[in-house]
Parts: structure tokens; sequence; C-alpha cells
DNA sequence: ACGATAGGCAAGCCGTCACTTGCCTATCAA
DNA sequence: TTGATAGGCAAGTGACGGCTTGCCTATCGT
């Protein structure tokens, strides 16, 4: 589970994802597209971006309700608090497998 | 650079480097391979150690000082508080003061 | 019912990454 | 000086990750 929190911060466009979801939480599938376009010009295909939500909803930080035929996509930053306190903090070490 | 951080934190054996340079800063490289088999029975050749220790030091996570045929590896986890203040301080709304 | 929209699934391609292998330099101890 | 120790460099290999491609299901509007 660790791992894949780490392993979902290695992509660069996974990050701007984060991003964009910290601006605006609930954003669907297109949406999340669209902005990647318009505001960090990249051309991101809705497969990849598909992809990319699944490592990040795997990682625990993207949480995601289905209404309909749209799936909105929620920020969750407290897999990131676990960073903080392996390192950034005087505490002992946690195991990744 | 930033890139190198969340590249660097995506192998599990470089955040188990992590973890021992917090406990005791200033390995050498054959003390962290070293630590590495005793406390987690990992199994690392020396070279594997090294090219960890190298992205680490790209990163900006570990700095090194060579004295004699010696060099020590230290700790600095600056670049990390980077990474929380990214996504981590615009937190929800909490009243904890 | 029909077409359009929103999303999912699975195989394949290709680049990157972790690790090995082999050989090299530099420092210290005898 | 010789041998042992500490570390570096570079090419090669195998596996994994990101992306595409093609086709699929489900939901909504008309």
């Amino acid at each position: 589970m660790e791992e894949d929190l780490f392993k979902a911060l290695a992509d660069p466009t996974r990050r701007l994802i984060l991003d964009e979801l910290t601006e605006r939480d609930g954003q669907s599938l297109f949406e999340v597209c669209a902005r990647l376009a318009t505001r960090h010009g990249l051309a991101v295909s809705r497969q990849a971006v598909s992809q990319h939500l699944a490592v990040l909803e795997a990682a625990g930080l993207v949480t995601a309700r289905r209404e309909g035929r749209y799936k909105f996509h929620d920020l969750d930053t407290r897999p990131l608090e676990h960073i903080v306190r392996r390192w950034l903090t005087p505490a002992p070490p946690e195991d990744t497998p």
C-alpha cells in the first residue's frame, strides 16, 4: 500500500493531476483531461488519464464516486502525511515490502 | 530537479537507505550495505547500493563527503518539505490551533 | 429506440530503471 | 612495494511503467 503511494507520486503527469484536484475537487475524467490540456499544455489521452487516476486511487490519494454515467474524483492527502512522519519527524522508520 | 526527488523516492531500497541514514548519519557505502543486509534481510550488492546513493544524491536527499578512501553519506530531508508544501499545506479546514 | 456521451478492459509497443558483470583507480597497512 | 580495502565507470540484460489501439458496456437526451 505504501509502495503504491510512492509509485503514484513518481510520475509528473500524476502530480499535475493532484495539483488540479487540489484546486478543484470532484472532477470527472474528461474534466481532468481538459484542464491538463488547457492549463498545462499537456496532450494526454483519455485512456492515459484514466490509468493515472486508477494508480492514484490505488495509492489512496484519490477517492472516486460514481453518479450516473459520471465518475467524480476527490483528493485525499492523508497518505502524504505518512511521508512526513517517516523522515521529517524524529520517528522510527516504517517498513516497505 | 524536483523530478529527481520523486524518482529517488520511488524505489523501496532507496527508502530503506533513507531510513538507515535517518538512524545514523555519515555511513559509508559498505556500512549501508551491511545494515541493509543485517537489519532488513536485503541482499543488495555494493554496486547496486552505490547507484542508489548516487540517485539519492542527485535528488538532494543525501550529501556525500570524501575522507581518504572513505565516502560518508549524510541525510538531508529539506527536499521533502518541498513535497509536503505542494499538497499538504493548503490543508482542509482544521480547528486545531 | 437511437445516437451520443462517459468510462472500462486488454493486448501490445517502447522507453526507462534496477541490477549485474567486468575492469578500473585510489588509499591504507604490512 | 605489495596486497587488501573502498569506491567508480560503463556496457549489457531483464523487467516494469506509461501509452496507444481497438473494442466493449452503461447511462443520458431526444
